[in-house]
DNA sequence: CGTCATACTCTTTTT
DNA sequence: GAGTATGACG
């Protein structure tokens, strides 16, 4: 079958050409005329450098609608890759819309990585993998090399795992296989880096798996040795559209140049001032470098921006400026002056979560002349995710409802993951990692012992380590409660294998309730020559009778730590989830790929994130807390890149501004708990860069430093002066408050700015002394009740005061 | 083999 | 400070 027929087969072809070529272009006249340029450009390279906020990904849909409309190609015939899934959803979403009708036939608008799994499992065998390989994630990835390392006794607590694993990411990055490592990495990992790296690539062929560099990696090299699939695709694609080219990396922009090398209409959008995952492995380089890579490129330069106040995009100009080998372009907006960029200066990180809690809680109503505000409207931007604990800790206790994005992923949870490990094993019965992680979860009395008798009989006979537990209890080689337990557990996954399957048919059986499916192609396993019938039951019921069954749900519901429940309630979402997918299969590959979690919990709230996962969201109100040098800019950053670092933390501070629409508020604090240990720190340089005339100061009373110029508390400064001002910090005022708050006395302040309706049902519901459960603190004893909070010793957590709809009665627990 | 205590790293950022 | 990893003990 040439690869071809199948791509014809593809939803795609449902819009004929001429039907379209006869249609109104109405989406034209929505355009300012650069983005119009950009989008009638159909022809030869295109580099759309779009500024933050000025409707690159309306231009980018009018491009695919316009080629559609005007005939130039049929929806599977273009090529458009994103970064994340939410780009790609939000495309598909656009451009449906804008054409008025759904389209179904966009097989190849996805994220790099899905693209290229897609085409990676039509090629896998020219790279030694079978189709079905499966995609490994960073802890297996960890664990494989653990395992290597070990073999070749090395101490990995002095050569981490994690370490090696960075490592051969970066090279992936650069695509680069083992043999063409350049010697100038040879020193790396102890000089055996290289070596490693070869070994973990053998280990995963034959495992029949892939991490994700490869997915990347991989179709390069098809793409470099086998020139006639390379072809194929040069000539079917015959337009290539790239969402955030900055974000490129080595081996993206290789797989890219190799496919648009026959057409060159390549259409690259990007913003080389929004480049921010150098780290790992973009080259903002790819977008610099454009007009010379694609001879006879036209430049567009959308400069109109639709999302912010002048105030705000001076104030971004103004700090990106500091960089170097910029390609170059000025913001501007008709939308007026609007609000300056506020700045202000707290004691300690405590005292910056509170004043922006209560900030907050007044744009709510409505201030100085702002429209109220939803809290949806709100976002904090942090540098690094360790900086959210202090807004969730005062959020949590003033009651502000708040969602953390891209916290920690669903899919990464150790429940999931477990869980997972049971499909895996199910889908594919020699996935040997997903075995290891399950055998002995719930414990089933198989320690270290038992697994190397598994691991050694499975060697002995080549087989995989769930045949290779097969042989080793059938032949006694595992001893005492273990052995029986195994051999349940093999048995169960043989079994749930074979209702996956569905019933096996004999010659001429006929599907009862299907009288066409003698032989069902659609049945998403057909294994050998057996033919299997409709399952019976659903995929759905087949995951929950695994996790029943096998022990695991049974061992969270034994488990009577605060955070099993929570742990129960996520094995319900997975099942849940499936429900959206054809089959287990379907779903485990989707789950590779899925990175985003998009949590959709409904009411209004609070943004916190990162800055990283900022980019492309835009907000009215933007918190931008965390200004402190070593912070950001982040210090590891600076020592490990020097300048071209500080350009990214710069461009991150760009990014962050560029998220405001109306309001921007950036604040530093003096001193900060790092690894629960006070440390002080000088504003950022950042903060010297912003123009002074679309900046305002704020300073309450009483606080320290709130002016700028002369930022810090103790002057600006010397590592003396530094030095000196942490020996002062013990006397000055905002110590002693926070020694007076930390003592917490029950009848502090009741806050008079709160209009927040007391829930009295709530609070009635409880009485001193209970026992109850809190979702983040765990549980504990309520030792007060003041209106509609109540004071709480946690077990783990400490005394909270925390607003009585956070705390549930704990009923299970006797005192 | 499983549980408990201690010791040690860790904080960038993610497809 | 918290989570993980290792080692001693039952």
């Amino acid at each position: 079958m040439s690869t071809f027929d199948d791509m014809d087969a593809f939803e795609g072809a449902s819009l004929s050409a001429r039907a379209m070529a006869a249609r109104p272009m109405p989406y034209l006249d929505d355009l300012n005329p650069a983005q119009r340029e950009a989008v009638e450009r159909l022809d030869g390279p295109v580099l759309m450098l779009a500024g933050a906020g000025t409707g690159k990904t309306k231009a980018l849909t009018a491009r695919i609608v316009h080629l559609l409309t005007t005939g130039r190609a049929r929806p599977n015939e273009i090529l458009s890759v994103t970064f994340t899934n939410k780009a790609a959803r939000e495309m598909k979403l656009r451009v449906g819309r804008m054409l008025g009708q759904q389209i179904e036939g966009m097989p190849w608008l996805g994220t790099f990585h899905s693209i290229c799994v897609k085409l990676l499992r039509r090629h896998a065998e020219l790279v030694g993998l079978k189709s079905n390989f499966t995609i490994l994630d960073t802890d297996d990835q960890i664990r494989l090399l653990k395992q290597l390392i070990r073999a070749a006794d090395i101490d990995d607590k002095r050569w981490p795992a994690r370490q090696l694993a960075g490592l051969i990411d970066n090279w992936k990055n650069r695509a680069w296989v083992p043999a063409k490592v350049p010697a100038s990495e040879a020193s790396a990992y102890n000089h055996r880096g290289t070596e490693f790296y070869d070994q973990y690539q053998t280990r995963l062929r034959e495992l029949n798996a892939c991490d994700f560099g490869d997915l990347l990696l991989h179709m390069v090299t098809i793409f470099q040795n086998h020139p006639d699939v390379l072809d194929q695709y040069q000539r079917w694609f015959r337009y290539i559209l790239v969402d955030e080219y900055q974000d490129t990396n080595v081996a993206q922009y290789l797989w890219l140049r190799l496919l648009a090398n026959t057409h060159k209409n390549i259409c690259c959008v990007g913003d080389d001032d929004q480049s921010i995952y150098g780290w790992r492995g973009a080259e903002v380089g790819n977008i610099l470098r454009f007009e010379k890579d694609f001879p006879g490129a036209h430049v567009v330069r959308l400069e109109q921006n639709y999302r912010s106040t002048e105030h705000i995009l001076a104030a971004a100009s103004g700090v990106i400026r500091g960089n170097e080998g910029r390609l170059g372009k000025e913001l501007w907006t008709d939308a007026g002056g609007g609000e300056k960029v506020r700045l202000i200066g707290h004691w300690d990180g405590v005292d910056e979560a509170r004043w922006t809690g209560e900030e907050i809680e007044s744009l709510q109503k409505g201030t100085r002349g702002l429209r109220p505000h939803s809290l949806d409207d709100m976002a904090i931007l942090v540098r690094a995710s360790h900086q959210m604990r202090a807004f969730e800790d005062r959020f949590l206790t003033i009651g502000l409802p708040y969602r953390v994005i891209g916290g920690p992923r669903f899919y990464e949870r150790l429940e999931i993951r477990d869980a997972m490990g049971y499909f895996r094993l199910v889908v594919s019965p020699d996935d040997d990692l997903a075995f290891e992680r399950i055998v002995n979860t719930p414990k089933r009395g198989l320690g270290d012992k038992a697994q190397q008798v598994i691991q050694a009989t499975a060697r002995e006979f080549g087989v995989s380590l769930l045949d290779g537990a097969r042989i080793a209890v059938d032949e006694g080689r595992i001893k005492g409660k273990g052995a029986g337990q195994l051999r349940h557990l093999c048995e169960n996954l043989g079994r749930w294998r074979e209702v996956m399957l569905g019933p096996v048919l004999r010659q001429g059986d006929v599907e009862p309730d299907d009288t066409d499916a003698v032989i069902d192609d659609e049945a998403p396993f057909v294994v050998g020559e057996t033919r299997r019938g409709k399952p019976t039951v659903t995929h759905m019921e087949l995951a929950g009778m695994i996790l029943d069954e096998s022990g695991y749900t049974g061992m969270w519901q034994a488990d009577k730590t605060p955070e099993a429940p929570g742990r129960l309630e996520n094995l319900k979402e997975l099942v849940k989830a499936l429900e959206q997918f054809e089959n287990l299969q379907g779903f485990l590959e989707h789950v590779a790929l899925i990175m985003d979690n998009e949590s959709d919990e409904a009411g209004e709230k609070v943004s916190i994130m990162t800055l990283h996962a900022a980019k492309g969201l835009e907000f009215p109100c933007v918190f931008l807390p965390g200004w402190e040098d070593g912070l950001f800019p982040s210090q590891r950053s600076m020592d490990e890149s020097g300048l071209k670092g500080l350009e990214e933390e710069r461009r991150l501070a760009y990014v962050g501004i560029t998220r405001a629409e109306e309001l921007c508020t950036i604040s530093f604090a003096g001193n900060r708990q790092v690894f629960g240990q006070w440390q002080s720190a000088l504003p950022s340089r950042f903060i010297d860069e912003l123009p002074e005339e679309h900046v305002d100061v704020l300073t309450p009373p009483g606080l320290y430093g709130g002016n700028y110029g002369a930022a810090s508390p103790y002057g600006a400064g010397s590592g003396l002066e530094t030095r000196a001002a942490e020996a002062n910090v013990y006397n000055s005022p905002g110590w002693k408050r926070m020694q007076a708050r930390s003592g917490q006395r029950p009848t502090s302040q009741p806050r008079e700015s709160r209009t927040q309706v007391i829930d009295l049902t709530a609070v009635s519901a409880f009485e001193m002394g209970q026992r109850v459960f809190h979702q983040k603190f765990g549980y504990g004893d309520i030792t007060g009740i003041e209106g509609d909070k109540l004071e709480i010793a946690f077990e783990k957590a400490g005394v909270k005061k925390v607003v009585a709809r956070f705390v549930h009665a704990d009923d299970d627990v006797p005192f």
